[in-house]
RNA sequence: GCCCCCGUCGUCUAGCGGCCUAGGACGCCGGCCUCUCACGCCGGUAGCGUGGGUUCGAAUCCCAUCGGGGGUACCA
């Protein structure tokens, strides 16, 4: 049985555009396939549109796929034996393959034009929206020649089998096609140029893919695909036709399709805020698949291990990005300390907070304050403005403006005083000595409750209502620092 | 129009004839914890598109219907 075959898998993108999470959601479905399975994972660029390939287009779907660590075993860059992996450097192999089928008399010229269809099927009484009528099946030498004679040049179409065509989809189990439904589709455009009609499918064959794992907008081009993949397995270029599983569609707001332009479906974006690829991997794979009925936070390992393709669901699925955030913020949680640390470095330095590179003292605070800020970001960006306190320029320090005109006003006065009297007198700056100080200080001394009495102290020396523990803060700040920072804070007249 | 796919809480899903007065997660609401915000914990809200069958019994099977989506290119 075909089952014992070793899985080879593929993901082939066309370089257009910024990764969409739904590309690469596919992505990581054929990656955790063939992973699963212990196969390969075949890595191929369709480039076959010059007008809309572009290399920066190209660059960015490799740096995605390594910044996820969604390896591939053949493709671009690590080679393999069915090269080249980009289609725009396997057109010889294209037009040998077409030369092949048209004189096996699987594919056959056509000169209509797409006029001349339209008005033939008005003629007939029919939608013009049936596509092509197959008129040009059957054409004698003398028509053919005669076409020529008038100037135009033929595309190829593949001639399509009269009968049903199914096949037991991976995803969606049986799904079949009615006989004389799909017109013959074009494979060789009239200049010579291959279409994806062609090149996907021969590719797929050349490089022996069993399993064909893609999205749905592509379900309605499997009939003729299969039908070319028999015309290949009689001239001998196929050896077999590969499964297919059609995953559904990622969606965006309302419902429609996660749009391109739409920047929620920009893989990057997700970077540059701050998901690890642990986390969004993990959401990703929430779309459209569950590794059991009472858990939804797993590691890459194992949903590799628990990946089964016939599990994936086929309703198409909303992109949550509150989800995505939850999931993300366990993940981050989960992370070493120090491995934590390390991630927030970069998110740091793009922001301003820390130069490049970070100085020694500064690495260590920020591996002091890490973990206080670590359980509360579920994105690394988010740590960005906790720790901007413990960085910034004494002489450059101002409490947002928001903040001041909420708890610095004149009745924080006495609070303000109160405390800087209370840490003077301490011996040592310690967070547990802080906290004695200030609490006996505003909590007993003056009779505050908990929250009021901390809020000035909080936004006058962390700059904001929100930061990490204040205690453990104010003892990394540093005394002197901490002091000058509630003494500015205290409102003048 | 024609072809194809899909239809369980707001969202993602579990479910494959009795374990379902439908489970989990995110969100939302309430509470606990608490120096803020979080984290954590506890509790709550909310769903099988509709109508017919089949069956002792249906979210699960069948038919119809409605709704949503995709395709219908010399794009991929």
């Amino acid at each position: 049985m075909t089952e014992t075959k070793a899985v080879r898998a593929r993901f082939c993108p066309s370089p257009t555009g910024t990764p969409h999470v739904g590309l690469i959601r596919t992505a990581l479905f054929n990656w955790a396939f063939a992973r699963h399975h212990g196969g390969t994972l075949v890595f191929r660029i369709e480039d076959t549109d010059a007008a809309r390939d572009s290399q920066e287009s190209y660059d960015a779907l490799l740096e995605a796929l390594r910044w996820l660590g969604l390896d591939w075993d053949e493709g671009p860059e690590v080679g393999g034996p069915y090269g080249p992996y980009r289609q725009s450097e396997r057109h010889d192999v294209y037009s040998d393959v077409a030369r092949r089928l048209l004189e096996a008399g699987e594919l056959y010229e056509a000169f209509s034009t797409n006029e001349e269809v339209e008005q033939r099927r008005r003629d007939a009484g029919q939608d013009p929206k049936l596509g092509y009528d197959n008129a040009d099946r059957d054409l004698t030498e003398e028509q053919k020649a005669a076409f020529r004679a008038e100037g135009r040049t033929p595309v190829l179409r593949l001639r399509m089998p009269d009968e049903d065509l199914a096949w037991d989809d991976l995803v969606r189990g049986e799904i079949t096609f009615k006989a004389g439904t799909i017109p013959d589709p074009v494979l060789v455009r009239a200049n010579g140029q291959p279409l994806y009609t062609l090149t996907n499918p021969v590719d797929d064959a050349l490089m022996r893919i069993t399993h064909v794992l893609r999205g749905e907008d592509l379900l309605p081009s499997t009939p003729r695909q299969i039908a070319l993949y028999r015309a290949l397995r009689r001239i001998g270029v196929a050896e077999f036709v590969p499964e297919f599983g059609h995953l559904p569609y990622v969606m965006g707001e309302g419902n429609k399709k996660l749009s391109k332009r739409d920047p929620q479906s920009n893989l990057f974006n997700y970077r540059d805020r701050g998901f690890i690829r642990e986390g969004l991997l993990n959401y990703l794979a929430l779309l459209g698949w569950s590794i059991a009925d009472d858990r939804d936070v797993f590691s890459v390992e194992e949903l590799v291990e628990a990946f089964e393709i016939t599990k994936v669901s086929a309703n198409p699925a909303r992109f949550d990005p509150k989800k995505a955030e939850a999931i993300n913020g366990t993940h981050v949680r989960a992370l070493a300390v120090d491995d934590f640390t390390r991630r927030l470095v970069p998110y740091l330095t793009a922001a301003g907070v820390l130069p490049e590179p970070p100085a020694e003292d500064q690495l260590a605070r920020l591996s002091a304050i890490a973990p206080l800020v670590q359980e509360r970001v579920t994105v690394l960006g988010d740590a960005v403005e906790l720790v901007r306190f413990l960085f910034v320029d004494e002489e450059t320090f101002a409490p947002e403006e928001a903040a001041a005109t909420k708890v610095l006003g004149p009745e924080a006065e006495p609070v303000l005083r109160a405390s800087i009297e209370a840490l003077e007198a301490l011996p040592s700056w310690e967070t547990a000595a802080i906290e004695q100080a200030l609490k006996d200080a505003l909590v007993d001394g003056l009779g505050l409750k908990p929250r009021k009495a901390f809020a000035p102290v909080r936004v006058a020396v962390t700059g904001r209502t929100v930061s990490p523990p204040l205690y453990e803060s104010m003892e990394l700040l540093g005394r002197e620092t901490s002091l000058g920072r509630l003494r500015r804070a205290v409102p003048r007249n």
